[in-house]
DNA sequence: AGACGTTTAAGTCAATGTGACCTTTAGGGG
DNA sequence: CCCCTAAAGGTCACATTGACTTAAACGTCT
């Protein structure tokens, strides 16, 4: 690159790197994809996946080409938004590296292989890890947070919860996936309704879905909008 | 920085920048902070302000540092948070260069100064930009449409709107925030009720502010809760 | 001093949304 | 056929909202 560019010695380049925190819902739990690194820096303890952003490609596509190499997952089946940027000089030992978190949502996805920089992979519960801040490499604990906070938050406003759902869901379903990210109980009558209400959120397929006991249940598509209006608030009632 | 660093040929160093979206309120209007670029590339365009990271300080950091060089503002004033990092690999004609921008949001600020890289810096109206997609320098465009859409929704769910005030505000001027930044009429009784429902938006002070002409307004301050619960929507309602 | 204009403050009321709870419906298995 | 289970649908008191009205507290003008 041509030194020109800097207009201050006390400018140097960086290297700029993609993590991801993937997060699905398995068994019941929030989990959240580590694998053990491979490498020095922080060899063989848990970390979020992600590498180097390359030549030619967008941040995005890094970090798809990332879900790619590190967790086996097809990108184009989940949803996949930018959670920020975390430069602090003293983040990586290496030097300064400016990292880009991507946060990715997906259902019950397969189970993850290793990748080049990574022993292996695996899913992690996320109740497992809260707390610990000692866990996890560089400052992943604070990405990890942040990403945890923004899935919480974006359940309220975004449709976003159909993404932990296949093509076709159930209002149970979906009711879950609340559930379980948000720890607390839902009224299931209410919550039917609520989302019936919001125009947009889900629609009808005419179909259903037999459970191994009880009534069949309706199947439904995600709809076209992405904001609820009015939201879908988490309020303090009904923990159980 | 070490070579070995890489673990491609398809890897390179790139330059980190931080970007400025800095918002104000002045005479009634939304404005947004723009230089005229003094150096190449956009050479005397218009674009937000920003510049290098520099060695062994924070993204951050480098935001206010930028807000001071560049603007003459004292960050510790305003309400500053990360919007998101911008890296296509074409959207600098010099080479790869990834730009954090930032969101800044503060009460009627100082008339700003030019600073190293810009010939000016002056207040444009944000009605005068919108759409007009060929006027800012680089990818400023669409940095300061996602920063708009930002500071739009984050009204609705958070107490941002305070930042646009000062230290002691009435409720009249935090309507009128809402009323520039959504374009659209709130009812003052309304709104007075929805405010002081909401625990922590604002709390009063016992002083008043007398205007020009009419009854005095009370005087509150900036209360302790950030996330509002419930959110106050930008209803379809009541636009004039 | 008193009427007026202006802005803040407070109150009313119908319509809507919410939380808690109950009843009915439609399966499978003993 | 009855029981268990989960989905679907309904009820009702209560809180919130939007539109609107009324009262209070200034400065100013006559």
């Amino acid at each position: 690159m041509d030194d020109w560019l800097k207009d201050s010695t006390e400018v140097e380049a960086s290297w700029v790197t993609v993590d991801l925190a993937i997060f699905t819902i398995r068994s019941g739990q929030l989990m959240v994809l580590l694998i053990e690194r491979g490498v020095e820096p922080f060899l063989g303890r848990p970390a979020l996946p992600g590498g180097y952003v390359q030549k030619n490609e967008t941040l995005r596509e890094g970090a798809l080409r990332e879900l790619r190499e590190e967790a086996g997952i097809d990108g184009n089946k989940l949803h996949l938004e930018q959670l920020g940027a975390y430069g602090d000089p003293r983040r990586d030992p290496r030097g300064r590296v400016v990292t880009i978190a991507y946060l990715a949502l997906g259902p019950d996805l397969p189970a993850p292989v290793g990748g080049t920089d990574a022993r292996r992979a695996y899913w992690a519960p996320v109740s497992q890890l809260e707390g610990k801040q000692a866990a996890l490499a560089f400052d992943h604990p604070a990405i990890l947070a942040e990403a945890l906070e923004q899935v919480r938050s974006k359940l309220e406003y975004t449709a976003v919860a159909t993404a932990f759902c296949g093509e076709l869901l159930t209002l149970s379903e979906l009711r879950t996936v609340y559930e379980v990210i948000w720890g607390q109980q839902l009224d299931p009558s209410n919550f039917r309704r609520k989302v019936l209400n919001t125009t947009g959120f889900v629609k009808p397929t005419g179909d259903q879905r037999f459970p191994p006991t009880g009534r069949p249940a309706a199947l439904y598509r995600r709809g076209d909008a992405w904001l609820l209006n009015p939201p879908l608030l988490r309020g303090a009632g009904h923990t159980v």
